[in-house]
This record gives structure tokens, sequence and C-alpha cells, in this order.
DNA sequence: TGTTTAGAGTTAACACCGTTAACAGTTAAC
DNA sequence: GTTAACTGTTAACGGTGTTAACTCTAAACA
């Protein structure tokens, strides 16, 4: 069955409406990207794009979809371009791409990392486009970690040292992490949240008052998250003490 | 000059008029407080409230500003209720109560620390009443580590290990910090950083893939955390490793 | 005390938003 | 060649922030 012309133009205008969105919030932001501003950048009635997208909210999270896949594509290729053999040179790459990313496009890091819903009502499906990418993009992280367990167990806490609700907890998420034991894990999910907590707070502004320029701060910071996974110092001018 | 029966009507919707708004933040979220929702609730018209806020900007911009100072009010009055002399046991008390403020009000908490703006120009007048009741609540934070920087100085990473990039700027902040040295200044900051990062994930949700109750790994980062500023375990019920 | 002025509220209107219903034209399918 | 599905249209509803012009009341001043 091959696509039929009408098929060609629908993809098209599909990614077409997909482009002015973007373009509207690089321009001006999440309240920026409407589904009427859209229509009329694309010489379109609003109506038509319910033809394409069954809601506003349904616009955006294909957005946000397609910012996921963008993002982790962006960060494999970093990794596969050179491809390192240190494995901790190559978190640090991935780290540092990411920061990179996220400082390139801040609205649509906002977009993607900003202010979830607080979603109280826990049984919210998770199996939007938005989310499986979000677990394609995590999933870059998650692998890259477990090789670095794997080629060389770094020290981690122990299951005394956590408690028995965190370890059940960790215990859990092992199957996600190449079995990996909890204190491991932990420390995954400490080089994950520190990494987040950062350029989520660089990037938000929200280190402006401490810091005009966060560079610095990201790569001490960076060292010290690193060297908790048993990697040495990773930045190429910079000596460990 | 006493205030006349008109100012005293005045004060009075207008502070009617916060109490709505925030009724609506809680209710339906920040999206949900609206001008005209306001009005409607109120039994008024919609541009009566121009006479009491100059734009809907300028209505959700006291919230922030009022929700600050409710905050750093709740976490003052936390520390005054039991002033445990132990320093410590102060700054933990302190976190835990942002946290559980953070819980109990995530729709206020994302309002303050959610997505603020990247503000790219970056002259944006910073003399609001918003950004000066945060700096009223920084300041709790950080005349708290003062104190305990003061009370017993912690062992801090040397200027050569930060690298004078980073040395400049931390030096440059240390009139807010009761002239603490660069380098426990950088340990204040990541105090501050982990602290704000942590509470970020778990309110918005961004830490539900990994933990369903983050209870557990938050003391134990914040154990962690405490450890750098050279506090022993200040968890009532915990054992110290 | 009477006049004037400032303030608080109104109605009407403008431009934007997401969304739906009813309708027309084109293109693929049977 | 007819039918059905698809893509677009116009018109309309209720929602939003905001402004202008107007009333009425309460404070201020002579």
């Amino acid at each position: 069955m091959e696509p039929s012309r009408r098929d060609r133009q629908r993809a098209e205008t599909l990614a077409e409406i997909k482009a002015v969105a973007r373009r509207l919030l690089v321009s001006g932001g999440v309240g920026a990207v409407g589904l009427r501003a859209v229509a009329r950048e694309l010489g379109l009635t609003p109506p038509a794009l319910y033809r394409y997208f069954p809601s506003h909210e349904a616009l955006v999270t294909a957005l946000i979809a397609d910012l996921y896949d963008e993002l982790t594509a962006a960060l494999m290729a970093l990794q596969d371009h050179d491809a390192d053999p240190d494995l901790g040179a190559r978190l640090y790459l991935l780290a540092n791409g990411l920061r990179d990313w996220a400082l390139a496009h801040p609205a649509e890091f906002g977009l993607l990392f900003g202010t979830a819903i607080p979603d109280p009502d826990a049984e919210g499906h998770e199996d939007t486009p938005g989310h499986q990418a979000a677990m394609r993009f995590a999933a870059v992280f998650k692998a890259l970690v477990a090789q670095v367990w794997h080629a060389k167990p770094f020290p981690h806490p122990s299951d005394e040292d956590l408690g028995p609700v965190l370890v059940a907890q960790l215990a859990r998420k092992a199957p996600y992490f190449d079995g990996m034991p909890p204190g491991a894990i932990y420390l995954a999910l400490n080089y994950w949240t520190r990494l987040y907590g950062l350029i989520c707070m660089e990037v938000f502004g929200q280190l402006h008052w401490a810091l005009e320029d966060a560079g610095a701060y990201f790569e001490a910071q960076l060292f010290e998250i690193g060297e908790a996974l048993g990697l040495d110092c990773p930045a190429p001018g910079q000596t460990c003490s």
C-alpha cells in the first residue's frame, strides 16, 4: 500500500503545523503556541487544524514528543560522533550535551521539563506519546550509567545505609538499570537528580541571584557527582585534585 | 491621617480579591486565576478590578509576593516555635518545613518556583515586590547557613579547587553570607541547589517514574547535603553511620 | 454647609482564545 | 461512475484580558 497523493500532502501539512508551532514556541514561549495563531501563520482557518489534532492540548503534546525525540537523537549523535571508549568521558559529554541543548533551546526545554502537572489523581494514563518519548530519553541515561556500573562497579551505600523503605523502592527499578543493586541505583538517581536540578535552575534563571555565569559552577558540580560514580575527572583541561 | 471609611473598604475588597485569586489558584491551577473569574466570584464586573490592579499580571505578581511572605513567615515561625539550640537541627527543620509546605500547597509552590521567565534581556528590573519577597525568603536560608558557619566553620573546598572564575563570582556574594569564604559559599549554594532541585522534582512529579514515595529519598539526600556543612545526623530516629 | 473632585463601580465594545456544527469541494475507493 | 471519506470552509458560542465612556457616591475644600 503505497502512500497516496493525499497521504503525502497530509503528512506535509502536519509537519508544517508542527514546524509553525515550534517557531511560535521559540519566539513567544509556551503561551504563544495557539491553534488560531498556528492557523493564521499557515493561511488556514482554525477549525481546519482539528482535522490533524483533536485539541490544542494534543498539538502541544505532539510537539513535546517531537522535542523529546529530537533531544534524544541529539544526545545519541553526540555520543556516536566521538565514541570515546572511556565511559566517564561519555557520561560527561552527555551531561554537557543536555545542558548545552537546554541553554540553546530554553523555550523547548521549559516545555519539556518545566512545571509538569502535579497529577493528584495517580492513575493518569501514562501511555501518551510524550511520556513514551520521555522514557526513551531517560533510557539513554540509564543505559550509559548501567554501562559505567558494569564496566567498573563503583562503591555505593549499603542497604542498611539507605533503609528498608528506600531499598524496596530502588530494588523495584533494578530491571531498568540492568540489575544494579539498590545502592548503585541510588547513586544513579542522585546523578540524574542533581544534573536535572542544576540545569533547570540555570535555564529558568533561578540561579541568577547567585551566579551570573553558572558554567563554572556546573562544571564543578558535574565533577562532584561524577566522583560519586567512581569516575575520575573527565574534564579535558582540568586537573584532578 | 486616619484611614477613611473608603480606605478601609478598599483594603477589604483588595484582600477579598487576593483571597479569591488564591482560592482559584489552589482549586484550578495557575490558569484558573483570571480577572473575569475573580470578578465573577466577587459579584463584580471585570473592569472593576482595574481599580485595584493595573493588569492581570499585576494581580498574579501580588499573589506571588503574598505567598512568598506567607512561606517565609511559616518557616520563621517553625524555627521560633521550637528554638533548638542545635543549628544543624534548625536547618534540618527548615528544609523539611519547606518540603512540607511545597507538598501541602503544590499549586502555590508551582506559582512561586516553577518555570520562571528565562528573561533573555538581562536588565529586567528586579525591584518588583515579588522579587523583593523572594529575597526576604532567601535571606532566611542565608542567615541560618551563615549562623551554622560561624558557629562551627565546616571544611570547604579551597580557591584552587574551585578555580578563579567561580571563586570571583562567589566572593562577590560574600556580603550576603556574612563574609564567608568562597568555598563555604559554594557549599551553601550547593545545599540550596540540591534542596530546591529535590523539592521541585518531587512536587512537580518529575520523580514519579523512579520513586512512588520520595520521602525516604529526600531524607537520605538531606542527610548527605547536611554532612557537607559539617552537620551530624539531625534526623531524630535515624542512626548515624 | 455647599461645591468640587476623586474614586468605585457600571455598560459596551474590541481583539484574542479553544471549540463545535453545518456545509462545500476534492480525492480516493468500490 | 457512483459513493464515501477526507480537507477545507463559514458561522457561532463561551471564554479571556483590556479600554473607553459614563454614573454615582463619598471624601475634601471653600
